[in-house]
DNA sequence: GGTGGAATATGACAAATATCATACTTATCA
DNA sequence: TGATAAGTATGATATTTGTCATATTCCACC
């Protein structure tokens, strides 16, 4: 399970500018700070769960997360991903819906909890963050509407070579241009939407090509125009 | 070309009460009335084409609206639709991006046109419409979600199937248990992703089956349980 | 530093779906 | 009202993708 550390201080959190909470000032911090909690997950625990009711906001204060959903035959289906100073839980909040996804750390990782009290306190009391939080789910969409769109009319090359490039923007590239997070083939399949074997050849498909390079988890972007190509145009 | 017609008043428009304008005062809608525009367009009739900026949000006073996005060999894709007391034009207001959508007239309509410098002075004004607004992006998300998931998992037959449910959900039945609203076999099509000969097969596969019943574009809804069952169930 | 189990890889085949060709049927408008 | 286009329908075929079987490799754990 989970354990509970220390709070890290959100005024000296180095994703916090990049976040929700960039407008905050130094008394709502105080306060976000007094009353919110945080735990450690360790690689592959659910942080929360779809069909539940969160009593809070959730936001990563370090680690990968992926907020996968389990469609009708209990296979897993890849929303998104969360990083450091991304927040999650909060659609099914301001719906006063179930969550539509569950998170699962994909590697150990520190979440702070915001109690649903003081997120509603700071959406009443502060136009600034309800504007932040409007135009997060605003985002939202337009990654949404256009993944609709490439998963009804795009093979599953073009899908995948979609993903890597929506991976490498998501989590960047190291030093050797490898995609920095580490997933399995099958994950890599619950993105794309398509099955395991389907994944493996294609992706040596992609190596053969030239465009990528394969050393295990690791993939390396080589030719991310010739990528871009490829999941654009149809062969 | 769409014409200018006389503001219907706010304040007794039919739809209001189950709009993101609830909540709103008198004061508020008489100001709303100053503002905004209306608008008639006919049928086939562009409201707003994806990728430009909207200046303004868009209300559906009457008519119904499907908001279609144009994939990447120019295949359209039909994300969600519009009916009376439904806005559109929001997300890329809020997130300051170009229209994700283009939004079309199915059947003549009038569109009221609120300016961004209003819909502004309303989020920044009043929190509770705000919250209305921040409720209405997070539904569009938990159905984007589950439309994803859908599109990323299920057979175009499943699809197909959970897309004429869909429809009966956001536009009702008639008196013959007939979806109310008419779409051509190619706009089913992109809803569900698929082509447009698929669809007419489909759709004759269903009608065998007992499930539906066809007349021209009419779709009858004979046995609206077993359709669920086919959404969920691979055969 | 082996070893068992999971992850990855590859082949063969079946099923689903797209594409193309071609009727047929229904609207639309001069 | 008849001509013409658009939409609907159906068959044949090619392509893509899923599924199952079976190696092979990787890796955590003793």
């Amino acid at each position: 399970m989970s354990k509970r550390v220390p709070n890290p201080k959100c005024a000296s959190c180095g994703s916090r500018h990049k976040s929700v909470f960039c407008s905050l000032n130094s008394e709502q911090l105080i306060e976000l700070d007094e009353e919110k909690s945080c735990d450690i997950y360790s690689k592959g625990e659910a942080i929360f769960k779809e069909g539940s009711y969160p009593r809070g906001l959730f936001c990563v204060n370090k680690g990968k997360v992926k907020l996968s959903r389990t469609g009708a035959e209990g296979k897993e289906q890849i929303l998104r991903f969360a990083k450091a100073g991304d927040v999650m839980g909060y659609n099914s909040m301001l719906s006063n819906k179930p969550l539509a996804a569950t998170a699962t750390a994909l590697e150990d990782a520190s979440i702070c909890f915001i109690p649903a009290k003081e997120f509603f306190s700071l959406l009443k009391d502060d136009p600034r963050f309800s504007l932040n939080m409007l135009e997060l789910t605003a985002k939202n969409w337009h990654t949404a509407s256009r993944l609709l769109t490439d998963m009804a009319q795009k093979s599953s090359k073009q899908r995948l070579a979609e993903m890597l490039l929506w991976l490498k923007e998501t989590f960047g590239l190291d030093e050797d241009d490898c995609i920095d997070v580490k997933l399995s083939r099958e994950e890599i399949a619950s993105m794309v939407g398509t099955a395991t074997e389907a994944v493996i050849r294609l992706l040596s498909d992609l190596k053969k090509k030239g465009l990528i390079h394969l050393d295990g988890k690791k993939i390396q972007l080589v030719d991310i125009h010739g990528l871009a190509t490829l999941a654009e145009l149809n062969d």
